[in-house]
DNA sequence: ACGTTAATTAACTATCTAGTTCGTAAAACG
DNA sequence: CGTTTTACGAACTAGATAGTTAATTAACGT
């Protein structure tokens, strides 16, 4: 397993003793902890390795975070967190159903186009079964929102008549990640079994359209 | 990082010393290789624990592999290379486009929930950047049997008039991955955020039916 | 029966890695 | 300006881990 050379991520001019700054280091470290853990995975990442690429010590990971499962939870709730303050943005209210369903699979895959690690990060946790995320109650229902916009949706096409489908909030965001998350997450063993990068730019723009078609035609019916 | 008690493989009656039988200890070593990288990920999987739970000693690990990376490539191939078997037996050819293209989505949606390491094992290659899918020329075009088989679904479907949809195979095989792939991949990190557990037996036939309604929906246009 | 070879076992090693100890110096504070 | 607190760094340790060496034993042909 051969490891790709990772970027340099240290914001602190190089020479000199570090100036200090509480803040900043710690944010460092979580920047640059996010980045080792999605490029090798939770036991693939190296506390030294982490500690190397940003000018400080391994001391200062166990003197912010304590341990490298508590960093790794850290960057987990951090990855998280901003992840929702992107949703909360999304207006989509004073649209017609189905441009309204349309606009939030649009959004939703340029979320996941725009943020590659936290995806990584998800498929990682799902390897070790969600164990951390079910630990931590920043992460609970943080789903609760997008829910609500998309049962919102939901009924409001139901009663115009654009909808016919029987479907949940649930099922239906499941639909749009599903769709998102997987052309980003599985670019590399898809591309090695059908020859095309779907995660590259020249296929952006018509798998964006696709998942917004998609979610409109399976909620319009057959 | 606690680690789940993971399921005894042995098929060697314990007690005694081991029977002389290469090609089992062989399969042996695959077998339980493939649910501790299933489990743990390539990083996190102890080559002294596959060996110790199948009552050998690592020695024969690398007697047969060489290396805990070889090992991982013979996982890879063997897991690869069942799902093409799989593939291969699936006849829709004599069905009418809409209801061919409805059965295949569903085949493959039964084939992902039947198959949850092999899943795991292609969320961890990802990971690593598909470096060793890469490498292996067994897995390279694996893919092509599907491709033409949904090819020829869509021509005979927009032949018909069924579809309306411009979309290539590629487009729809990885559309109806996506949402397979993901129900059972993400299902934990899905549960902590929606509570729901979208992989759990009671969501089966609803999911199962909702994967090939949407496929269908999407190229028959809106 | 018996010698050859393939399969297996046990014990060992070099290296890596998470986590620590202890010391220092810059800021904060009176 | 003296003291305390906060931030930082170098060197160290104990245990884990991939990979090895070499002896041993079961199978199998002759």
């Amino acid at each position: 397993m051969t490891s790709q050379p990772a970027t340099q991520h240290a914001t602190q001019p190089a020479g000199g003793p570090r100036r200090r700054d509480a803040e900043r280091t710690r944010a460092e470290i979580l920047a640059v902890a996010q980045s080792e853990f999605a490029r090798h995975g939770y036991a693939g990442a190296r506390v030294d390795e982490i500690a190397e690429l940003m000018r400080t010590t391994k001391r200062m990971i166990y003197y912010y975070f304590g341990s490298k499962e508590r960093l790794y939870i850290a960057v987990l709730e951090k990855a998280y967190s901003e992840v929702r303050a992107v949703e909360r943005t999304v207006d989509v209210e004073h649209l017609a159903p189905v441009e309204a369903i349309r606009t939030l699979a649009e959004l939703t895959f340029d979320h996941h186009d725009a943020h590659r690690d936290f995806i990584k990060l998800v498929a990682i946790e799902n390897i070790h079964q969600g164990e951390h995320i079910r630990k931590s109650e920043v992460l609970a229902n943080l789903g609760a929102p997008v829910l609500d916009l998309i049962s919102r949706i939901l009924e409001a096409g139901r009663a115009s008549g654009d909808f016919v489908t029987e479907a949940d909030a649930i099922d239906v965001h499941m639909m749009i990640s599903a769709f998102c998350f997987f052309r980003v997450a599985n670019q590399h063993t898809f591309g090695a079994l059908f020859g095309r990068d779907m995660a590259a730019p020249e296929h952006r723009e018509r798998l964006r359209r696709m998942v917004g078609e998609m979610t409109v035609a399976y909620l319009r019916g057959a």
